[in-house]
DNA sequence: GCATGATAGTTGCATATACAACTAAATCAT
DNA sequence: ATGATTTAGTTGTATATGCAACTATCATGC
């Protein structure tokens, strides 16, 4: 059969797959814990919790998200209680964000969650294969960065 | 600095990453290309271009999408006029989906795009490692796909 | 100091996605 | 055969995402 195009054998696609599976599972056991998080608003919440003061700009280049994105990210994590917005009184623009107690709480459960879907992705991968996925991984990403559009 | 979580160490994350990259550069070259192409919806059409008539659980089956997403998929596809549905006379449940003239001709162009894009991303890689990567990544998505939730 | 330009965020719009509830059609069991 | 179950698709709802247009604020140049 002569193809367009070969997905399967496209990382492209293939990427693509791997994170909506994750991101579906992790989902399925915050679910399962009686945890109303997606896997984005975790994302967000552990970067936030990592930093003292973050602005959604700041955010966004950890996450490599668009500020629009970012902004309704946060909405979510706002309304859930989860992050606070105070204007950075040495920059009006910026708005600074800090994960509140609740959220800190919250993520300590999250965590072993978040561990337990890795861990099941990664059966029958040793640490060897696994490093080596993250290094070329990394440089994929590093690759899509910089290219020029 | 003790952390919650090392998002950066994470499978889930880099994938998440990259393919949100793939994506938006794939996206950016067939806007660049005059091409009003979505890169789902080209994940889409390659799959059907690629067989006779398939019905939209056949189409979610291979993608991994929810039905619920298809339906829309194909809706957006349906009315730029690349996809035709119709009943499938031996089971009138299904829809049978084939790709029209119109997207074969597109598809054409995009290929190349596409390939342009996979290429940029494998800049300093071998072909090796790239061989590994994507093993890795289709066993991880196997395991995904088989735990339970 | 004021106009111009750069930066931070928000909002409108389009698409993607999943889950749940629904309809229609086929299949199965008795 | 017919009532119950399963299957295929659609639609409502919520979130995620990017681009473009907008506002507000800061920085720069003159």
């Amino acid at each position: 059969m002569q193809t367009i195009y070969d997905i399967t054998n496209s990382l492209g696609h293939l990427t693509g797959l791997a994170s909506r599976l994750f991101g579906n599972l992790l989902s399925a056991r915050f679910q399962a814990a009686g945890i109303d998080m997606t896997p984005e608003q975790w994302g967000a919440i552990v970067v936030l919790l990592d930093t003292e003061a973050l602005s959604q700009r700041d955010l966004g280049d950890q996450l490599y998200l668009d500020k629009s994105s970012v902004s309704r990210l946060i909405a979510g994590l706002e309304k859930r209680g989860w992050v606070e917005r105070t204007r950075d009184p040495d920059d009006s623009r910026k708005k600074l964000l800090v994960a509140t107690e609740t959220a800190r709480d919250l993520a300590i459960r999250c965590s072993p969650i978040a561990r337990s879907v890795l861990s099941d992705a990664q059966v029958g991968l040793d640490d060897d294969d696994l490093t080596v996925q993250k290094q070329i991984l990394t440089k994929i990403i590093s690759n899509l960065r910089s290219v020029d559009p």
